[in-house]
DNA sequence: CTAATTCATCGTAATTTTGCGATATATTTT
DNA sequence: AAAATATATCGCAAAATTACGATGAATTAG
């Protein structure tokens, strides 16, 4: 059965995991870039940029809001949708932190 | 219906999310974890440092050793699990890449 | 006020992921 | 050769993800 055992993983390692799978999808890749291009918000046309529909669009964003990286700010009929600065440093200090960890393998018999 | 669009994304894209998906479960980082601290190859004790049935924690090495970053080797009766360096270090410079993107938000308007 | 626009949510369906037990395969031990 | 050990794979079931159209809610335009 396919139930979900996060609950026997420590906090560090969920919190890695949720991050990753928030831009675990090329769709979600994509918003974030168009938004890092034009360095400035988004109103309105995110879902000409990407070949799916409104609505499909529309989840991811919600994807990535969950997780902090993206913040939606109502201005006037549409949304302006912003990378958080903040969100984003910290995600990248923690993929940083986890890439880091990295020494070299000791044990001569298998690397 | 959840068809598989990511042939309208570029490579770029699906490769940044496929890497991410690979460490997108907390099991997944929990193993290379253990590679990490005990920095060293892994012949035997993956299953015993999981809350996993044996078969779940094979299924999870399988995806990680699809994206490069694990490798394995035959160790007699054993099968010895290796963080592969340079996977590891190509994997840290894209995630790098793509974080060090961020420019400030120049729209005065709503950021 | 009404129509149009923008975005979120709902309902639904297909696909993928996650997990387990059972079984298969390979090696070592006895 | 037989038993034990280690790991992979199969088959299945539950859950999560992905996608879409339809609909709802809020705002602006006319």
């Amino acid at each position: 059965m396919g139930v979900s055992k996060k609950e026997l993983f420590t906090n560090e390692q969920t919190t890695l995991a949720d991050l990753a799978k928030a831009i675990a999808h090329p769709a979600r890749i994509a918003i974030l870039q168009h938004l890092l291009k034009t360095e400035t918000c988004i109103c309105g046309d995110i879902v000409e940029v990407l070949p799916l529909a409104q609505s499909t669009v529309s989840q991811h964003l919600k994807e990535l809001k969950k997780v902090g990286i993206l913040k939606g700010s109502i201005e006037g009929a549409a949304i302006c949708y912003c990378i958080d600065p903040a969100v984003w440093k910290s995600m990248k200090s923690v993929f940083q932190e986890f890439f880091a960890e990295l020494n070299e393998c000791s044990n001569s018999n298998c690397c």
